[in-house]
DNA sequence: ACCTGAACACCGTTCAAGT
DNA sequence: ACCTGAACACCGTTCAAGT
């Protein structure tokens, strides 16, 4: 008689995302997440390939979030302005998901990487952003720009590497409105 | 009678440096570094407290030599041909080493975090560009802003997030160039 | 069809014992 | 003073056996 699911891939991701976020990427061990869903660690495998795919549905997961999150932000009244609106929303998803949002751009194993497809979404807001404002033919070069920066920005943030002082909340929107103006091309 | 060291600590770092260059950080075991220098494992910790201990060594190698990188593309004659010399110089860098590289800005566990002083004489030569183009009471945020920009894109790049097609070296000429503009304040 | 216990090949690290 | 072998507590993963 087959055995109804003592768990779902649902929960196992959600599972992990939380190991994750509390104590990063070795955190992340296949015999805590089935501590949390309340399963022998082999019946993981079942629902999962193994730790490489885990890591990649969680990144999935985290991204899918992350493109929510931009896409709430802009107004689509002004492109400067959402510009300086996208960068707030990117940054403040950082913050909030500190363990999480690392993997995204973080080197990973072919088999942890995210579908190119789902961050290619995820950008598809600052890349309509970007040709709004630098117009169509410069609008991917723009998009990568801000998209770099943005990442840039809090990765150094989170890594602790802001350590000169001055006001960082002030350095985070005088780099917006700079390239604001700077890829502003009407 | 005292036995005369058979490994030493650059040829420890030298080794586990190798070998995150070539797999990864996971690829970073104790047991290979310690095939690397023809020594016992245990006899490693005769030389360093662990491995948390080896990887802040490993970064700080790292970031003295991305410093030396830095420091010999600055000529001083144009501060915006300067940022430009910095920027290719920082990704050169980043292209020559990616798996040290990803470990400067990468959030690792207080241990292994490189000592902030090394980070920021790295930096300085940023700084130094950066205020001569714009100006002493925006220099640290103007050098934030480059070194975000410039770490994000290459991160990107390495993490292989630019999967929209389009000419990658031009996308970074245009940033640069761009910002060289938008922070050129003389 | 899903879950389990036992097992395999790995880890980092400790420590008493050797020279 | 440095190195070693043995051991401990962990990993990810596999697989035959249970229900």
């Amino acid at each position: 008689m087959p055995t109804p699911s003592r768990t779902s891939l649902v929960a196992i991701v959600a599972a992990g995302r939380r190991l994750i976020e509390s104590e990063g990427l070795t955190g992340l061990a296949m015999r805590r997440v089935a501590d949390e869903v309340e399963v022998q660690p082999p019946s993981l495998y079942k629902h999962v390939t193994g730790r490489s795919e885990l890591i990649k549905l969680i990144v999935e997961d985290v991204v899918g979030d992350l493109r929510s999150s931009l896409n709430a932000a802009v107004t689509g009244s002004d492109p400067r302005a959402d510009l300086v609106a996208l960068a707030e929303a990117f940054r403040r998803f950082a913050h909030e998901n500190p363990g999480a949002y690392a993997l995204i751009f973080t080197p990973l194993p072919e088999k942890s990487r995210p579908d190119p497809t789902l961050l290619t979404k995820a950008g598809d807001q600052v890349l309509r952003t970007a040709e709004a404002l630098a117009g169509a033919e410069h609008a991917l070069e723009a998009a990568r720009t801000i998209t770099a920066w943005a990442h840039g920005f809090v990765a150094m943030e989170l890594a602790g590497a802001f350590r000169m002082g001055g006001n960082i909340d002030e350095a985070f929107t005088f780099g917006a409105e700079r390239l604001g103006e700077a890829l502003d091309s009407r």
